[in-house]
Order: C-alpha cells, then sequence, then structure tokens
DNA sequence: ACTTATTACTTGAATGGTCAAGTAAGTAAT
DNA sequence: ATTACTTACTTGACCATTCAAGTAATAAGT
C-alpha cells in the first residue's frame, strides 16, 4: 500500500464500498465524492461520468480478485478441491460479518444494471470468468481424483451458481441456513463424483490385473 | 381477468412490467404513472408511497406464482421430477424469449432492495418460500423414487439456487450456456439421487426374497 | 539561480433536469 | 350531502454534470 493514496484511487474505493453497500443506481455522486473527500470538478477530470466510474470499479475487482480472494486460500489450504470450499466458506463468512446484508457485488451489478451497457456486463463476465477459471485450476489440480468425462467448465461454473443463488436467499431471509444448505448439496455432488472415480480406478486396476 | 381494470390495478400491472425490467430504483414514477394512464394524485389515493407500491407488487407476484406458473406446468406434465425440470426450462424460454435480458423480478429485488426495510426482505423470503415449497411438493410426489434419507427442503431450496445463479450468468454473458449446464449438472445431481433409490429398492427386494 | 510557461490537478458554486410526493379543486355516483 | 376517486399544478429536495477560476509542481529558457 502506498503511503498516500491518489484521487483518483480513493473514488474508487469510496464507490467500490457504496456500490457494494448499496447498489449502483442508489448511490450519490454526493455519497461518493464526500466518502473519498475530493470535489466533483477532480471527479470529471479522472472520469467521464458515473458510468465510466463503475468500469474503473469492475477494473478494480478483477484485479483484487486474486490477490484478495484467493491468494489467502492458497496459503491456508492446501487440498484443491477444499479450497474450493474454503472460497465458499469466505462467502459464509461475510454473510455473518455483514449480519447477512452481504450480497456478492457482481451478481448484484449483474442483475442492476441494464443490458444495453454491454461493456459493463462484459466487464461483470470478465470477473466471473476470472472466478470461476480459478476454480476449474482447482479442478484441475484434482484431476485425478475426479471421473476423466467430468467437464471442468461446467463443474466450476455451477459452484459459482451455488454461491450467488446461496447469497441471493441468505439475504432474502436473513438466515445462513439456504446458504449452507446449498453448499451441502454442492458438498454431496462433489462426494458423488469422487466417490464414481475411486470405484472406476479400483475397476481399471483389478481389470490391469487380470490382463 | 375483467372487462375493466380499476386505477389501482392499472398501476400495480405497470409497476410489475417496470421494476420486472428496470428495476426498482431506476423506475420513476413518472414511468409508472405514465403506464398506468393515471395521474399521481390518484396514485397517492391508493398507496402510501413508492415503498408501499413495492409491497403490493410483492404481493401481486405472490398471488400469481400458482395460477401463471405453476397451473400450466401442471397441466402438461405428469411426472414430478419433469415438472420441476419443466419449471426450469420456462426460465430458459425466458431468458432467450427477452434475449438474455431476462432476470427473475424476485432475485433482483432480494438483492436490489436495502436490507433495512425487513418488511420488503419478508415478502421477498415468502416468495422464494412459495416456489421452493411448490418445488418440494413435486418432490413429494416423487418420494418412492428418491432415497429415503433426503431431505426435500434442502433439495427445493437448492433447484431455486441453482435457478437463481444459472439466470444471472446467462444475463452477464448474454449466453444460455450458463443456465443450460447449470441445469445439466442439477439434472445429473438428480439422476444420482434416482439411481441410488433405486438401487436401494432392489437390494430391499432381495433381502426380503432371503428372508 | 531566477523567471516564465506549461501541465496537472483542485475548488466550489451553479445548472437544469428529474425525483417522489403533496394539494386543492373538481367530478360522478350513491 | 357524502363518499370515492380524478385532475393538473406545485413543491422542494436531490440528481449527475459543468465550468471558470485557482493552486501547486515541474520543466524550459536565460
Amino acid at each position: 500500500m502506498p503511503a498516500t493514496q491518489s484521487t483518483r484511487e480513493r473514488i474508487i474505493l469510496a464507490a467500490v464500498e457504496l456500490f457494494y453497500s448499496q447498489g449502483y443506481e442508489a448511490t450519490g455522486m454526493t455519497q461518493i465524492l464526500k466518502k473519498a473527500n475530493a470535489n466533483s470538478g477532480s471527479f470529471y477530470f479522472f472520469f467521464k461520468s458515473k458510468q465510466d466510474l463503475l468500469d474503473s470499479v469492475l477494473d478494480w475487482y478483477l484485479a483484487n480478485l486474486e490477490p484478495v480472494l484467493w491468494r489467502p486460500i492458497y496459503a491456508a489450504t492446501q487440498d484443491p478441491i477444499e479450497r474450493i470450499f474454503a472460497l465458499l466458506d469466505g462467502y459464509r463468512q461475510k454473510i455473518l460479518a455483514t449480519d447477512f446484508s452481504f450480497s456478492c457485488p457482481i451478481g448484484r451489478l449483474a442483475l442492476e444494471i441494464g443490458l444495453e451497457r454491454q461493456n459493463v456486463h462484459d466487464k461483470i463476465a470478465a470477473n466471473f470468468d476470472a472466478w470461476t477459471a480459478a476454480v476449474r485450476s482447482c479442478l484441475g489440480d484434482a484431476e485425478h481424483r475426479l471421473p476423466s468425462g467430468t467437464c471442468f467448465d461446467e463443474l466450476s461454473q455451477f459452484v459459482l451458481t451455488v454461491m450467488e443463488g446461496g447469497v441471493m436467499q441468505a439475504r432474502a431471509h436473513r438466515s445462513i441456513a439456504p446458504f449452507d444448505n446449498s453448499v451441502r448439496q454442492l458438498r454431496q455432488h462433489f462426494d458423488r463424483l469422487l466417490i464414481a472415480a475411486a470405484e472406476s480406478n479400483r475397476n481399471n486396476q483389478s481389470l490391469g490385473e487380470k490382463l
């Protein structure tokens, strides 16, 4: 972290926090500027518009995905499959820490921002892709423990699906149960894949012995 | 449908459509009133505020869940498990018909509306509950085909999780693939449950023969 | 080393438009 | 004469955005 923060950085960070906790539309420029300790003139020196700021916010999320989200998980957890569930547990902690007001900032924007702003949705999609790509990489590390036909892209996308759906329901219900239930079902799904792969390996082995 | 619509009904229907396609914050009173062919005076005769209107909109969704969403499915599809996937296919059709701009109106509100408006989130949760209760009822109808230990509440909630997560990603990616992938994974999950139950039944049967 | 020019950024008031909401007068049916 | 509802105008706050003027720092010229 630099000793001082540039005005531009302060604005982006303020917007990250506010869009995250209130959404894009519900956040006013006044609020952003106040939080960032900046004037509107400075803002429009660095950004073309509020929409333009949203672009930078999504870039910021993408750039911070690896260092903020993944690096601690890779340091703390070795097993690739458990890394995926550690990621999900991270979201669980966020839900609890925010007293159920948490929602995935990217997912929220995906539903809030109108589709006509294509470049925004391209960046949202890029964030989703980076997220699932990292999950996919974990799956790749556990390749030998999964059935040979497993489609990693599809399965990693499914992990995101479960996270987003679980987070949404936890928020509405003010309860962690829907999230936990969803993750438990996902865990069952994984367990069956792992078991199927183990059985298949055993069969191949005994087949090898016969030949 | 009644021959004439009351002003109140017209306002609610206009709001349903606009909140659905633009979200709550992004929709202005002017827009609602224009679409409903009403004046602001009439509006504030029937509703206390825009927030109050949102309450009625969520009531409307809850009241229309059975007749609009489920009744056609029950008429067209007999198999209880297939009814669940027919429901999901209905969302698939909506995504395609709206050129990927579709998002579940309830899910969208779940993320957009601040948690401090508890009664709104209570109604959102009630909508989710009614949705999953109907899925749960289908699972109940297929009880004999599912493993005896299956938790129907958890599984039906998982179906909603998959729907919401799939819809969200389809929107961001402007592609039906993430939705289809998610549903395919869910189908695998169900298939394994059905197979496990069938095997267990077979074992019980042969056990019965032995005794 | 001192002045001048240029660039980079900040200040904060002002703009015009839109927001949800309020109101007073009016109509029509009971 | 009362209730139910409509009409159209109005309010004041807030919205994103603009702009002219100001400051501070660096670079160039002598």
